[in-house]
DNA sequence: GGAAATAGTTAGGCGGACCTAAGAGTTGGG
DNA sequence: CCCAACTCTTAGGTCCGCCTAACTATTTCC
C-alpha cells in the first residue's frame, strides 16, 4: 500500500511541507532552518526527521540537509500545493490579511481528506478563473 | 476579558459543541451520550467536563446532565453554527458525501479564527443564496 | 592547526488527551 | 426495600509532540 497522508500526523505533514519549501527556496533544508520555519526548537526537528526517515520519506545526513525520497517528494508537493491554493483563496477571495492567511492555511490544509480536497480544488479553479477574467 | 475560542483547545470545542447539540436534540446531555457522540470513552468526558467547568462554561451534576452557562452557551452556539454551515457547504456545494462532510466539518471548524470565519461566512451566504434561487 | 562559533543530537521531562480497570453512586423492577 | 443494572468517577498508564540542558560534531578563521 502506497503510504498516504493518513499514515502521517499533522505535525509530520508540516515538516514535510517545510522541507519542500526550503529546498525550493534555498536549495536545501537543514535542521535549523526547518526549526525556524516551523517555530519549534531544533531537537524537535531531529526527532521528527527520524520519524519521517522511518516512514521512508526523507534521508537525512548531519550538516548536509534533508533529502526527500520519491514518495516523500510527491507527498510534500501535494501538501504544499494545498497550502498555496488555500492561502490564495484566503487572501484573494476572502481578503484575509496575508500573514493570517498563511497561518490558517497551515491549519486548514490538514483537515481535508484527499476526496474533499479534490472537490474543493475544482471549486477553487472555478473561482480563480473568474477572478482572472474580472481582473482582465 | 471575555474568554474566547482562543482559550479553548480543539477538543474542548468539540465537547461544547456536542453538549449543545445533544441538549437541542434530546433536552439534555449526559456523560454517556457525549462520549458516544464524540467517539471517546466516558472517563475522558468526565475529565473534559471538569476543565470546562473550571473555565466557567458548564455546570455538571452527576446523573443530571450538563448545563451550559451563559458564556458556555454562547460559545457553543457559535461553534455549532460554524459546523452546520461548513457541513452544508461541503455537502451541497462540493457534493462531499454526507458522513464524510460531517466528519471533516468537525475538523475544519477549528482551524479558522473568528476573523477568517466571518469572511468565509459572508462568502457562504452568497453561495447559498445563489443556490436557493437556482433551486427555484 | 586549533579555538571559537555554529549546527546538531541525546537524554530526560512535561502537558494534553486519550485509554483500561476498578470502584462508587443511583435507580427502578420485583 | 433491596439488589441488579446502569451511570459515572477515580486511579493510573500510554502516546505524541514539544521543551530545556547538556553534550558532540563540524566549520571557520586567525
Amino acid at each position: 500500500m502506497p503510504l498516504s497522508r493518513k499514515d502521517m500526523s499533522e505535525s509530520q505533514e508540516d515538516y514535510l511541507e517545510a522541507i519542500q519549501l526550503l529546498r525550493q527556496e534555498r536549495g536545501r533544508a537543514r535542521v535549523g532552518e526547518i526549526a525556524r520555519h516551523l517555530g519549534v526548537k531544533e531537537p524537535s526537528v531531529t526527532g521528527a526527521l527520524a520519524q519521517l526517515a522511518r516512514l521512508g520519506l526523507v534521508r537525512h545526513e548531519r550538516y548536509q540537509g534533508v533529502e526527500l525520497t520519491r514518495k516523500g517528494a510527491s507527498l510534500a508537493r501535494e501538501i504544499l500545493d494545498r497550502h498555496q491554493k488555500l492561502a490564495r483563496f484566503l487572501k484573494e477571495i476572502l481578503e484575509v490579511p496575508p500573514d493570517l492567511a498563511e497561518r490558517e492555511a497551515c491549519r486548514i490544509e490538514h483537515a481535508m481528506s484527499r476526496e474533499t480536497w479534490a472537490k474543493f480544488d475544482g471549486f477553487l479553479e472555478g473561482l480563480f478563473s473568474v477572478e482572472e477574467e474580472a481582473g482582465k
